[in-house]
DNA sequence: GGCTGTCAAGAGCAGTGCTCTCAATTGTTG
DNA sequence: CAACAATTGAGAGCACTGCTCTTGACAGCC
């Protein structure tokens, strides 16, 4: 675990291979320390050089340059959130899906405000001149908005998933999109609950953008955590999850989801 | 319009004042016009300097430093996206609540899509090293949040605000929170709906960060227009808000808000 | 017209990414 | 075990950055 490249294939044979991918890994480690403290665009190749104690060129033996060490570390860090997420979602028994949605929340949070400038180098402004590789950071990137759809996805198969009060028209070309990502991820959910879906993805990470980069200010919002719970349930019920055992206002209209079959109209 | 430091107090007397006053506003005009280009982290003091004709140093005797120089991009990018969102709002009836609440959030995504980098500066991970001096950047920064607010409490007066389908409760020490917004900005709205404006708030922007910062994918959602219109359509029925003249699901229910009076409970 | 304040220029320091060459180390192989 | 070859680190160097300091020239003001 704290060597992510050395069990990339198997184990790795020669001792040149093991040093190197040691290495390697040690590159890795200091650079997620000083992006860290320092933040994405002040990394530093030479600081780094230094800390590992070597001259500025030798770490060009083992990273091509600063973009691709970006690249792991951008990697390393969907990674670490994306395992944050699905160890506190794991807790959560599987039909509790209201508390599922809520644990993945909190752990997108938490791990946000205890590592708020790999979080700026996920969710906040690209850095410039740098454009991240899609084939080495699609899969981990994607690993929190699919866990989130397949919980979304999975109360809707169990019923789970009711018509919010309100929901939008979603119009043909807004639906034909909805449709290439239903069919290419298998899921059953109807266009208005998935565009609710993806405006709670957004939602979440744009409350945890704004306090993490302070955009509340110094005064507003003591009791942020707070704030965050209440907009963690508000947006349950945007989505039309129910909490477990708790059905809406009236008792028993959680029983008869809206969309346990297309619609008439 | 062009020469924002020009007009900072009265007319400036003295031709060397003017003269400075030109030169402040040239380095702003380029740095903006760098902004734009090579985004925040990579902005340049010497660049500057180059196409102001200078030599670097130079540059010195107007701008204390480079920070100096982000805070003035900073307030000058705040006031045109206030400006921008003032235009939009004020184009739309007074009374039309729901018409104002879209028209912000189409003139905040319209300048974000169009100043991505700029946006960036504003709302993306902050600057390293750089901690923006409030009292220069509050009062710019907090206009398109006002104007929200002022939308969803006039709205609320008005008795269009109606108390969406499923608010959730408010803590008491998040309801301190809010008491402290409300007395200061002198707003009517009770907690469960003010919680739900901060949401719909951060909502909007987690919204349009995504599309700016380039989240979605290369791919997904090509019809991004729509995905916003649908979202601010869930975000108004989320705050409360009803359609000018078209009011939710069972006609009548919209003309007896319900928080016309504090609830009874 | 002369004084004074303001200004641009240039050199310089410390830092950055990155490339190249050279020497030494180290693992592998005959 | 010794020779070879691959790998590695060191160092110099280029072009860039922010920022400071000194020097000399210019222009406004009394």
């Amino acid at each position: 675990m704290d060597t992510p490249a050395a069990d990339a294939e198997t184990t790795l044979r020669t001792p040149r291979e093991r040093a190197r991918a040691q290495t390697i890994a040690d590159i890795v480690r200091l650079g997620r320390e000083h992006l860290a403290t320092h933040g994405a665009a002040a990394l530093s190749l030479r600081a780094v050089a230094r800390d590992l104690g070597v001259v500025s060129s030798a770490v060009y033996r083992y990273v091509a340059n600063r973009d691709e060490l970006l690249t792991l570390l951008l990697v390393d860090a969907y990674s670490e959130l994306g395992d944050a997420v699905d160890a506190a979602v794991n807790a959560v028994p599987e039909h509790d899906f209201d508390g599922r949605f809520k644990a993945l929340g909190r752990a997108v949070r938490a791990w946000a405000l205890r590592e708020p400038a790999r979080y700026g180098l996920l969710f906040g402004s690209p850095v410039p001149g740098y454009q991240a590789p899609s084939s080495q950071t699609t899969t981990p990137g994607t690993r929190v908005i699919y866990r989130l759809i397949g919980i979304l996805d999975g109360a809707y198969r169990a019923g789970a998933l009711t018509k919010p009060a309100r929901t939008a028209v979603v119009p043909s070309a807004l639906s034909d999109d909805l449709e290439v990502i239903r069919s290419e991820l298998g899921l059953a959910m109807p266009d208005e609950l998935q565009a609710n879906g993806a405006l709670v993805w957004t939602s979440i990470f744009g409350a945890v953008s704004f306090e993490v980069f302070g955009q509340y200010g110094p005064d507003a919002f003591r009791a942020r955590g707070e704030l965050f719970e209440h907009h963690l349930t508000v947006l349950a019920a945007m989505a039309g999850l129910v909490p477990d055992g708790n059905p809406r206002d009236a008792p028993g209209a959680a029983a008869t989801p809206l969309y346990s079959r297309p619609p008439a109209e």
